[in-house]
RNA sequence: GCGCGGGUAGUCUAGUGGCAGGACAACGGCUUUCCGAGCCGUUAGCCCGGGUUCAAAUCCCGGCCCGCGCACCA
């Protein structure tokens, strides 16, 4: 185990589940600090992504029926068919091996593969025969209601609940694009080898924005507080950018500003939660590695001792969930845009003459109408093909004529760009990028250089000495703090020395200490973790001090005299 | 899922068939202290199951978990 995950585990910001049973590989708990942490994260999201944005948060089931992963494409693009080699035990995904060594595109069904299998007597690389094929699923299956109930899956992810309500949603917006919509909350991918501590789970928490656009219209108004942002940017052909997000868009490196303008807020998402710039890149998805639902896709990924880890996806997905919804449910959930004034079209109509139609076509005289009626042109005769049958229709049975409409607006259905944030593995390289290691007084110190703002306990109270009137302040001052609203603990075990130790170990960014001179005028010293650093503050001082040292990056010595205790 | 290497207190680690030891941490006490001080004491462990043996942490088999490589990662 690595340095810094047996801290973690160690001082309780996460462990593995299940370890009194053995554990199982791709769930972890959080435990008291991590879980702060996360929620500060969560936090921190919903004010970037949700109260500054025109958006708002959703919460809906974890459980889908299987009609939503039919539509949405996960039951197919998630269930693969895989052959495995009887002798060497390799696992290929069936279609790419036969693509590979055949040259075939077979359907991605068990029959269809069995068969080229029998056909061309496929084996494996090692010569080895191939067991029947079966379905790996990706998907956690389950069974909703007694008996053999309805089938289910756990979502795979949260963004499905968001376009499946979308119609109630839009008239939330009152029909207004662009709106986004979130949704924070677990998902569920069934991992074959789980790996690399929390970075790959099998039940994991994602942040995502759904933002419905006009397709026509793929700009954001807030653009320009992020253009200029360096960034770095990997293009799909791995050709590496260090561009303003401005100049990017220029040059065609991100295909349009919304995709640009949500990589640059999610740098500065991540930058705020305490992720470091250099540590930091944009990579654009490969043509072969986008999901199913994407058009173009751009990852941020953090540096950590896993090597570069995708931590958010920025996704176009365009209007394939919408559509896929439509088409599926037969729900209409387009959006319709009205013109600033509507438009008069000249339009040249066929309009059928039904008295002559209704004579000689009988039954059928109804279906030819309507279809006539959609046709923009019409010549001398139709051939129009009814009931499997094809049928001529002279122009003696309809008339075409030009007319003048007004038009209003039109139906369309919406783009959505997807931010898609991994909260497990942001919240992971936060911890990795601020573990930091130091030398006081000759000897080593671990400290983790959380932001002061995300830090899970943010203020310790320690009485200098175990002693009944130490405490006893310690205590009232505790009691106060928390009743501000700070995240606070008391600790009065062991040396004032190891205190500052344990506090500095889980990125506690400052402590409260009550010595001998808070007896005589009742002023406390503040310690700073980054420098060691100590101000004398006056008790009523004590809150707004932290409040604002908490919510900046202000150096403590704006706040008070530096104090230096006399050592002996 | 395959291959290789691992799994001993909360953490790190010693122990190749014969009483499971240490360090750090935690807890209680002494000390009354401003950066992991010291002293005394306490808690606490052989991943799980089966086999071999008089005797298994140790040898064998299976499983689970961890690390690395391969495959997978919509």
């Amino acid at each position: 185990m690595s340095e810094i995950m047996e801290m973690l585990v160690r001082r309780g910001y996460l462990w593995q589940s299940f370890e009194i049973y053995g554990g199982m590989a791709g769930f972890i708990d959080y435990g008291p600090l991590g879980n702060g942490l996360r929620r500060n994260l969560e936090d921190l999201w919903r004010d970037f992504f949700v109260i500054n944005e025109r958006a708002v948060e959703i919460d809906t089931p974890t459980i889908g029926i299987e009609e939503v992963f039919i539509a949405s494409g996960h039951a197919t693009s998630f269930t693969d068919v895989a052959i495995e080699c009887n002798s060497c035990g390799r696992i290929f995904r069936a279609d790419h091996f036969i693509k590979e060594k055949l040259d075939i595109e077979v359907d991605p069904t068990i029959e269809a593969v069995k068969e080229v299998i029998r056909e061309y007597e496929l084996r494996c690389e090692c010569e080895g025969e191939f067991k029947d094929p079966e379905h790996i699923n990706l998907m956690f299956e389950t069974k909703i209601g007694p008996g053999k109930g309805k089938k289910g899956y756990l979502r795979p992810e949260t963004a499905q609940g968001i376009f499946i309500p979308f119609k109630r949603l839009s008239d939330y917006f009152r029909d207004k694009l662009p709106f986004g919509v979130t949704q924070i909350g677990r998902a569920y991918r069934n991992e074959i080898s789980p790996r690399q501590g929390v970075i790959r789970l099998r039940e994991f928490n994602q942040a995502e924005l759904e933002y419905f656009v006009d397709p026509r219209n793929k700009t954001h108004p807030n653009f320009d507080d992020v253009a200029d942002d360096f960034i770095t940017l990997v293009d799909k052909f791995d050709r590496e950018h260090r561009v303003t997000l401005r100049e990017a868009v220029e040059k065609g490196i991100i295909a349009h500003q919304l995709l640009a303008y949500f990589v640059g807020k999610t740098r500065r998402f991540l930058l705020k939660a305490g992720l470091q710039d250099d540590k930091l890149r944009f990579r654009q998805h490969k043509d072969d590695e986008r999901a199913h639902y994407a058009v173009d896709c751009w990852d941020a990924e953090a540096l950590t001792s896993y090597g570069w880890v995708e931590i958010v996806g920025i996704a176009d997905r365009s209007d394939y969930d919408l559509s896929r919804h439509t088409q599926f449910s037969g729900e209409d959930l387009s959006v319709f845009i009205p013109y600033k004034e509507p438009i008069k079209v000249k339009k040249r109509k066929v309009i059928p003459s039904m008295e002559k139609l209704g004579p000689v076509f009988k039954d059928k005289a109804k279906k030819i109408a309507e279809m006539l009626e959609k046709l923009e042109d019409a010549g001398d005769y139709v051939e129009l093909e009814v009931d499997g049958e094809k049928v001529k229709v002279s122009s003696e049975y309809y008339e075409v004529k030009e007319v003048e409409e007004e038009v209003h607006g039109e139906k369309i259905i919406p783009h959505v760009i997807e931010p898609s944030f991994g909260l497990d593995r942001i919240t992971y390289s936060i911890l990795e990028h601020a573990y930091d290691k130091d030398v006081v007084d000759g000897e080593e110190r671990r400290v983790l250089r959380l932001k002061r703002w995300m830090a899970p306990v943010q203020v310790a109270v320690l009485p200098l000495l175990s002693r009944e009137e130490f405490e006893k302040v310690a205590l009232e001052i505790t009691d106060e703090l928390k009743k501000a609203g700070i995240f606070t603990e008391y600790d009065d075990s062991g040396s004032i020395g190891r205190r500052y130790r344990r506090y500095d170990e889980i990125g506690t960014p400052f402590c409260v200490t009550i010595d001998h001179q808070t007896l005589e005028d009742g002023s406390v010293t503040i310690r700073d973790r980054d420098t060691t650093k100590q101000i004398r503050v006056k008790r009523e001082d004590l809150i707004p001090t932290l409040k604002e040292l908490l919510n900046s990056e202000k150096d403590i010595e704006e706040f008070g005299e530096i104090f230096r205790a006399n050592s002996s």
